[in-house]
RNA sequence: GGAGAGGUGGCCGAGCGGCUGAAGGCACUCGCCUGCUAAGCGAGUAGGGGGCUAAUAGCUCUCUCGAGGGUUCGAAUCCCUCCCUCUCCGCCA
């Protein structure tokens, strides 16, 4: 969310920001509507601040004399008035006030200058490729039909217990699940990330605080009758972990290590990605996120981005980092880099993980706030998340690059330290 | 799910219709005192929204005592709804 005072003393480079993700024109109307709104604003304070006087002059009048005096009468009678003319200016005021936080709540953050031109996948920047991709000598399969081979994947009966886009992920694939949970789990506490089992229903303010309301509520599983909701990410519960909080400079940076189930409903990627589990409503993801003082969400970014490609590089896929370009952002960043792993069945690179720098936007919504120094009035932290491991795709990337022409699997030595063999055998 | 208690500033805690944005304590900041530390003395310290202003300085108005409604000239205080916390009972992984 944007600083509305700020950008109402010199909206020009907010304009021209959020002009090259196409929202100028809600920026004018909220704008303008914030004008309207101060005015009625101003003229509803002068008829409270009348009223609060003549209460005051009755409260004294009426202990010096007698409570029924005509003068006390009188002023009552005038207090009244102003009451009344209040009931009409207030519902008045509530409504422009309305108006205007959803205009505001509807706007993207303004993205960084450094966030690359245009609006699809094709504008993405290619920072850098990562590791040797796999040569194989007989014809590479994909990871449905490694996993069924095995056993490991079970989308049919899926299909009848939930509908499509389910799976059951079975034996030695939920061993390797296990492991590429605790090895990014150790992984980022060693990094200072405290790990944490969130919430994964969550209420309406939590996607809101983190940006996901208003936009991308069909994206997103409720539950009406507890007035409830899924999370897709558990960047939303740990993001409202400090919802309301004025933290210590002192406390800052503070990091965390979400282990969740997601839950998405992909509308509006029909047809898209149908085989196996590449896309499904429901996957285990390990998450970063970070709170941190604001002349640092820059570094901590790269920090982020680093950490991502160590585990990565830690598990042998190939992969490369692009830059996202503005358009392509979510409503919530200013910047977003996403790591994509190879994968041999499709001949590309497709998104395994993804990190993003919403510096204020949420800290606003969520009101998490922080002390520059011990005296300074609090302002808003940046925070920032990323992906750790998305364990339904990061599966698909070690079957795949990891697959033999005899059908077994062979697993990165980082897998090995968690009890995991070298290789899983063919069956 | 049933019965009860409660939610007040950074924290603890008083207030239960007007002079209370809020006593008192703790914590913190600045100053004094002090060989150092502790103690002591003095001053200060909530947030949101407007207006004046070059101003994140200052002045001023307004709103906020879990949230939202209501009663009243006037509500932290009375009434209603909701949320949350705690205790007891029931149920349950």
């Amino acid at each position: 969310m944007l600083d509305l005072k700020q950008v109402r003393r010199d909206p020009g480079p907010v304009r021209e920001a959020l002009a090259r993700r196409g929202a100028a024109e809600q920026l004018d109307e909220l704008l303008r509507a914030d004008e309207r709104r101060r005015e009625l604003n101003t003229r509803t304070d002068e008829v409270r601040a009348e009223h609060n006087k003549l209460s005051e002059r009755i409260e004294r009048a009426a202990h010096g004399g007698g409570g029924d005096d005509p003068e006390v009468a009188e002023l009552r009678e005038q207090s009244s008035k102003l009451k009344a003319e209040l009931k009409q200016l207030e519902p008045e005021l509530g409504e422009l006030k309305r108006r205007q936080d959803e205009l505001l709540a509807g706007l993207p953050n303004p993205p960084s200058p450094e966030a690359p031109d245009g609006d699809s996948d094709d504008d993405a920047v290619v920072l850098r490729e990562v590791g040797e991709r796999p040569q194989f000598d007989f014809e590479p399969v994909d990871h449905l039909e490694l996993g069924e081979r095995h056993g490991w994947i079970e989308m049919e009966a899926a299909a009848r217990t939930s509908g499509s886009r389910f799976a059951y992920l079975i034996g030695d694939l939920v061993m390797v699940e296990m492991a590429l949970v605790r090895f990014a789990l150790e992984t980022l506490r060693a990094q200072g990330f405290e790990p944490v089992s969130p919430p994964v229903l969550v209420r309406e303010e939590a996607l809101h605080g983190t940006g996901f309301f208003p936009g991308e509520r069909e994206m997103i599983y409720e539950v009406p009758r507890d007035e409830l909701f899924l999370v897709g990410t558990s960047e939303v519960s740990l993001a409202s972990l400090h919802a309301d909080a004025k933290l210590a400079a002192a406390e800052l940076p503070l990091r965390y290590a979400g282990f969740s189930t997601c839950f998405r409903r992909e509308s509006g990627a029909a047809g898209r990605d149908t085989r196996g589990i590449f896309r499904v409503h429901q996957f285990d993801k390990v998450e970063m996120f970070s709170f941190v003082a604001p002349d640092q969400s820059g570094a901590e970014h790269e920090r982020i981005l680093a950490l991502e490609e160590r585990i990565l590089a830690a598990l042998e896929i190939p992969y490369r980092v692009v830059d996202i370009p503005v358009g392509d952002l979510g409503a919530s960043a200013a910047r977003k880099f996403d790591c994509e792993g190879w994968i041999p069945s499709q001949e590309r690179y497709r998104e395994l993980t993804s990190c993003s720098n919403t510096t204020d936007y949420q800290a606003r919504r969520l009101n998490s706030r922080y002390r520059p120094a011990e005296s300074a009035a609090p302002e808003p932290v940046h925070t920032l998340n990323g992906t750790a491991v998305a364990v339904g795709r990061t599966l698909i990337a070690l079957m795949e690059n990891g697959q033999e022409g005899d059908g077994s699997v062979s697993l990165p030595s980082a897998l090995q330290d968690l009890g995991l063999p070298e290789r899983i055998p063919t069956v």
